[in-house]
DNA sequence: ACGGCGGCGATTGTTCCACAACTCTGTGGC
DNA sequence: GCCACAGAGTTGTGGAACAATCGCCGCCGT
């Protein structure tokens, strides 16, 4: 039933374990217990990895294996750099045509209807889908595939700001208003809404990282 | 001895085939055949097809294979859509802190030093040098990554544009005021140089792409 | 003729096994 | 204490085999 390939799927199931928290930073991924752990060969593991090595959520040192990557403030500036870039660029250009991706209203609609205690996930997904909804709809292939590539490393920004993330009516309120920005196509006011949208959640997750940013020691890893 | 792996030197024997365009648009790679000319097992081969996919030089379809891809106008757009966001930005942080990279400098030193009748080599080597070394010196890892990785599809639209390519000087000329510019710290100069001179690049690819495009609309890319 | 139906060869996807190459660690000599 | 070195463990690469899938071609019924 499964189109997809064995290998996408090891690689699905240890995004989610970077992403879910199960693989801390740092944890290291041995190929023969990992892939023992996925039932799939070396080969097929390596190649998983590899992928996900493509997309920034691990890294690779030769012949001393992957491991997950411990993030600096240096790189979360990094990552919310080109964020910017790619995303100020998509809602300029959504704002100027009015076309607005059908997926993007649902994720908003989707927030607003979050009470005040939503648990960490129900925020943070509809919040991911909103802006890559946003980057798809720019209609660029390349725009997307960058996107997507450094979403996996915002979602693991997000992943060590869980505890910090508990205002779900704040972060509804401005996606609906960034939203409206959009659709009345003021496409000033919008890019200037996700700028500071972004500045802020950049500085958030820096006030929040230091503290986790070297408690946890390199050997850290579960089963 | 190098430390360079197996896969790594095959990828950049393919990649080398690919720009230099022993290996057409629409070729495609068997694995048997290719590994063996490579003198790689199959396993090593895939693991360097599989980077160059995520390099963008190559598309690959499930049991299908990979292929070179057939750039289309639309694609062009793409990438220098992509180009000119993330050169723009590293321009102006460039003009503004005056942070100079010599790798920059030297590559606009070659171009001047070209004669009117240089190769086509000659002219695109120190020009992709000349526009990484300013990326690279953005600080911005990702935005090196990103860069690096569409880089690769500008070299090879250049490579489709060889005939055409053809007036070295003024290449060098344009690339020598972008460089004053940046030098005397005129950050919005600067940014406006490199814009019309990628747009003009872009604008010289579209005109010269039509006759190798037309034959297939393509965008395989379906599924 | 025409358009499915099914088999067949070729290529890709995945696994198992083996071994070389390399890193890390701990032990012993000085 | 420091260096060297052997040993264990992990990663890198190769070879062969088999399963899964695609493309093609001929067969057949209408």
């Amino acid at each position: 039933m499964p189109h997809i390939s064995t290998i996408e799927s090891a690689a699905s199931i240890l995004r989610r374990r970077i992403l879910d928290g199960a693989l801390g930073p740092g944890a290291r991924l041995p190929e023969e217990q990992t892939s023992a752990e996925l039932s799939v060969s070396r080969h097929t593991l390596r190649a998983a990895l590899r992928q996900l090595v493509a997309e920034g959520l691990l890294r690779h040192e030769p012949h001393r294996g992957v491991h997950v990557p411990i993030l600096t403030p240096a790189d979360v500036r990094d990552v919310f750099r080109l964020r910017r870039l790619i995303e100020l660029d998509a809602v300029e250009g959504i704002a100027i045509t009015g076309d607005v991706p059908r997926a993007a209203v649902e994720a908003v609609d989707g927030l607003v209807a979050l009470g005040r205690t939503a648990g960490w996930h129900e925020v943070v997904e509809p919040d991911l889908r909103f802006h890559s909804a946003l980057v798809d709809a720019a209609g660029s292939l390349r725009l997307a595939r960058t996107y997507a590539a450094i979403q996996a490393e915002i979602a693991y920004c997000l992943v060590q700001l869980r505890p910090h993330y508990d205002r779900p009516e704040q972060v509804a309120r401005e996606h609906r208003e960034l939203l409206d920005a959009i659709v009345a196509r003021n496409a000033a006011l919008a890019v200037e809404l996700m700028r500071t949208h972004l500045l802020d959640a950049e500085a958030h997750l820096l006030g929040a990282l230091p503290e986790s940013s070297r408690d946890r020691t390199l050997t850290t890893w579960k089963e």
